[in-house]
DNA sequence: TTTATGGCTGTCA
DNA sequence: ATGACAGCCATAA
């Protein structure tokens, strides 16, 4: 009931549930975790990354269907690296299918 | 309290 | 297909 837990934690969860060799877009996550519209907070709910964070933020990707230039300009490689690690075949643009790797969560899980 | 920023998205040229 | 612009809104200072 009184759900006192702020945006983060729900994109947290969210997050948490994209399963191996899937990916999601920053839109679908925020609109899974109750916030249609604010991706965006998704991208500084995972740049404000706890340090027990345990979550799969690689598995996190813009509409594009490719890796997000952020601040830190090796982390896109680096996140390419954990989806190939993963099963996603990147083509030469840091970008790969997104609709035959997209997750498609359940609506009522 | 206000101001500024931002790991985005969607539309238009 | 790629490039550019504006809009949404929460968090941080």
């Amino acid at each position: 009931m009184k759900e006192r837990e702020s945006n983060y934690d729900r994109i947290y969860a969210v997050v948490k549930r994209i399963p191996k060799g899937r990916v999601a877009t920053y839109g679908q996550v925020a609109k899974l975790a109750g916030l249609p519209g604010h991706a965006r907070q998704v991208g500084y709910a995972l740049h404000a990354l706890p340090e027990n964070h345990r979550l799969p933020w690689h598995r996190v990707v813009n509409a594009k269907g490719e890796v997000s230039p952020r601040s830190y300009p090796f982390a896109e490689d680096m996140q390419r690296a954990f989806l190939e690690a993963e099963g996603i075949p990147f083509d030469g643009r840091n970008r790969f299918p997104l609709e035959e790797y997209r997750w498609r969560p359940r609506k009522a899980l």
